[in-house]
Formats: structure tokens, C-alpha cells, sequence
DNA sequence: CGTTATAACTAATCAAATTAGTCACGTCAA
DNA sequence: TTGACGTGACTAATTTGATTAGTTATAACG
């Protein structure tokens, strides 16, 4: 029975090979251990369990989405550094598709610690936009846009959303500075508007 | 051995009510024939396995998603209408939250059919769009921001990403009034330095 | 050199999906 | 009327994956 040199890290780097090269829903204690070329209980000597290995999944995936971030923002500021995050963003979520989709599923973060970072890349981006001239109120409205339209794209482009011919990565920039022209443009939109349209149902 | 009434219907409405109420993920074979009153392998008389199951939801979600669509835009153009369809979206997303989480995985999507309904809602999407003053080319790009906001939004709502107190209907409301604002400005973004002539659009 | 914690193992259980084969009921034609 | 047949239910058994319990070998440490 010789003892292989495994540990919880590597049991983590294990599943976030099989997750972005197959997919997050083929990350099974099954094929995780096979490929450590161990038996599936033994992994019960690292992990909790597979809700505990999809945990760790997901606050992994934060915690490197959220440096790549912050190493893209780095001496920048305004413009510049707001499509330098949305470009790190988009950056990581196609280099680690099934690591982002991890990220991607707070029902399942058992601990504070996915929140926290969660929270983090937020205020990140908050930090950044705190020097344009926005009524306090439009930077949550902002922020939420921001997120949308990054979450939705990467999400859209992972599951092959877009079929166009025309690239992906134009589309993304073309977003990104459009609304940031919106942002900087002397009439916010909530003054501007003329047709009330009614609120959403619930 | 009583023949219970059942049909591929009556087991997609199960599956549904199961989804929408405890979560896409509690819609298993066993769960569906429980409330059915009926055992397990049963089933395979209405549907040919889990996954076909989980085809059947994506398809009829994406229909009712474009048959609300549809009915929101009717007798409306324009910036109302965009609004319309964008709050129909939303309710629908809220109101059927699992069975809008089996409209977004087209990975399991197994015909072609929901592939063409989930193009039919981006064509409606398109010509609403197509009396705007737009150049062809922004016209994909417009639409894709659109997309990525639209399920962006529905996907953090879903997800408790927002968790402000400000509330997300305003926020959402917020979003596509700064888009429309800014489909309708002067300087579309990706020229906006430069003098831009007018392209005539359909 | 022996004690001990660790990290592997085997064996067994549980849950869910699935397959094969069986059986009762209703329909329809002879 | 009756009997063949198809439908839709069933039971039994298999497969796959997660999990638990209990066992054992290795390595590190006193």
C-alpha cells in the first residue's frame, strides 16, 4: 500500500483539471480519484465529500478570479482600468470554464469565505468607479448593470450563445465602452426618461 | 394494478411544479413518479430517461418564455416595446425560477427545436430593434449586450447576487433605460471620436 | 525499536437511473 | 361474447456514484 503524496490541494487541482477540460458536472469523487490513481474513499481522507469539493471549487475559483483582477487593475484607473477588469474577467472565465461555472452557484457555498471574496470583486469595481461623477444612488444600479452584462456575456459565451460570425470579443469591448460613455454622459438616464414602463411582475 | 391517467404531459408539468418549487436539481425520475403516485420505472412509459426529461423542460420553458414575450410586445414598438419584452423576460424568470434555469443550459438541449425557439425570441428581440437607427454591424452587438443583461440580471437575481437593500426591480428598470438612452444617442461608442454619416438600416 | 497518526485499503450500504421481463386492464374485431 | 393485442402499470435486478465503517501498512517521531 504505498502512500501517494496527496493532500487536499491536490485533490483540488485534480478536480479543476477535470472540470475545465470536461465540464464541472463530470467532477465525480469517481473519476477524480481514478485519476490520482486512488480508490474513491480514500479521498475521504482530504475532503469532506463532493458538496465539500464543490465548495472548495468555487471559493478556489473566486479567490484567482478575484487576483486576476486586481493584477489587471493594477496602475490603472477610470476608463482604462474598467476594461482592463471586464477583459480579466472574460479572460478567466474562457481560460477556466468549469472553474468559473463553480463560481458561479452560491447555493452551494457552505462557508462565509466565497461571500467574502464574492464581495471583494465588488468592491473592487467600486473602488474604481468611485471617481466618476455618479449620484450615489446610480452606483449600485451601475455596479449591477456592470455585473449583469459581465456575468451574462461570459455565461452566453460559454454556452455558445452566440452563433454570429461576427467575434465575440468585439461585441464584449463594444459593451463595456458603451457603457461607460453612458456613465459619462451628462444626462443619467432615470432624469432622461419619458415612458414609465411598469415595474416587472413578480 | 389501476391505470393511473398519465401522459408525457402530466410528467412535464410534475417536473415543472418540482423545479419551481424545491429547485432544478430535486427533478429526479424518483421524485416525478413519487408525486405521481406511481413507481420509478414507470416513467419510461412517458419519457425516455432523466435527460430527456430535462429536454423536455428547456424546450417548453423556452416557449413560454417566447409566447410571454411575444404577448408583452403586442401593439407596442419602440422603446415601450423593448421595455415590455425586458419586464416580460424578468417575470418570467421570477415567476418559474427552475424552469428557467432549464432554459439555460443548452448543453442538454438534445433537438433542434429548442435551439430554434430560443432564436425566435433574439429575432423578436431584432425586429423591435430594427427601426432604431443603428448601423447593421452594432445591431449584433446591441443585441448580445442586450442578451447578456437580460440573463446576466435574472441569473444574479436568481442567485441572491444582489444583496443591497436598494431593490433589483429598480435596478433592472434602470439598466434598459440607460441601454435604450444610449442606443438612441448621438455617438454610438465605437466611433465616438470620430464624425460619424448616418447608415440607413431596415 | 516501538508507538502512533496518517493515508491508503476492502467491504458494505444507500440513492438514483436504468433495463428486462411480467401482468392486468380496456379496446376492438371476429 | 370472446379472445388477441397494445398500453401502462408493475417487480426484480443492474449500474453508477457517494458514503460509512472498519482494517492495515507506512512513515515519522520519541
Amino acid at each position: 500500500m504505498a502512500k501517494a503524496c496527496i493532500d487536499t490541494a491536490a485533490v483540488l487541482q485534480t478536480a479543476i483539471l477535470i472540470a475545465d477540460k470536461k465540464g464541472l458536472s463530470y467532477v465525480t469523487l469517481k473519476e477524480v480519484a481514478q485519476r490520482l490513481r486512488i480508490k474513491t474513499p480514500s479521498l475521504y481522507n482530504h475532503v469532506e465529500g463532493i458538496e465539500h469539493l464543490n465548495s472548495l471549487l468555487a471559493v478556489y475559483g473566486l479567490k484567482c478570479l478575484r487576483a486576476e483582477i486586481a493584477e489587471a487593475a493594477i496602475g490603472l484607473s477610470g476608463n482604462k482600468a474598467i476594461h482592463a477588469i471586464a477583459n480579466a474577467y472574460m479572460g478567466f472565465a474562457r481560460k477556466h470554464p468549469g472553474l468559473y461555472e463553480a463560481t458561479q452557484r452560491p447555493g452551494i457555498w457552505q462557508d462565509k469565505d466565497a461571500e467574502q471574496t464574492s464581495n471583494d470583486i465588488i468592491h473592487l469595481v467600486e473602488k474604481v468607479m468611485a471617481e466618476f461623477p455618479l449620484a450615489k444612488k446610480d452606483m449600485t444600479h451601475i455596479i449591477r448593470m456592470f455585473r449583469s452584462v459581465l456575468h451574462g456575456f461570459a455565461s452566453l459565451l460559454k454556452n455558445k450563445g452566440f452563433a454570429k460570425p461576427i467575434r465575440a470579443d468585439e461585441s464584449f469591448c463594444f459593451a463595456i465602452e458603451f457603457m461607460l460613455q453612458g456613465i459619462h454622459a451628462k444626462h443619467p438616464p432615470e432624469q432622461a426618461s419619458r415612458e414609465r414602463p411598469r415595474s416587472p411582475t413578480s
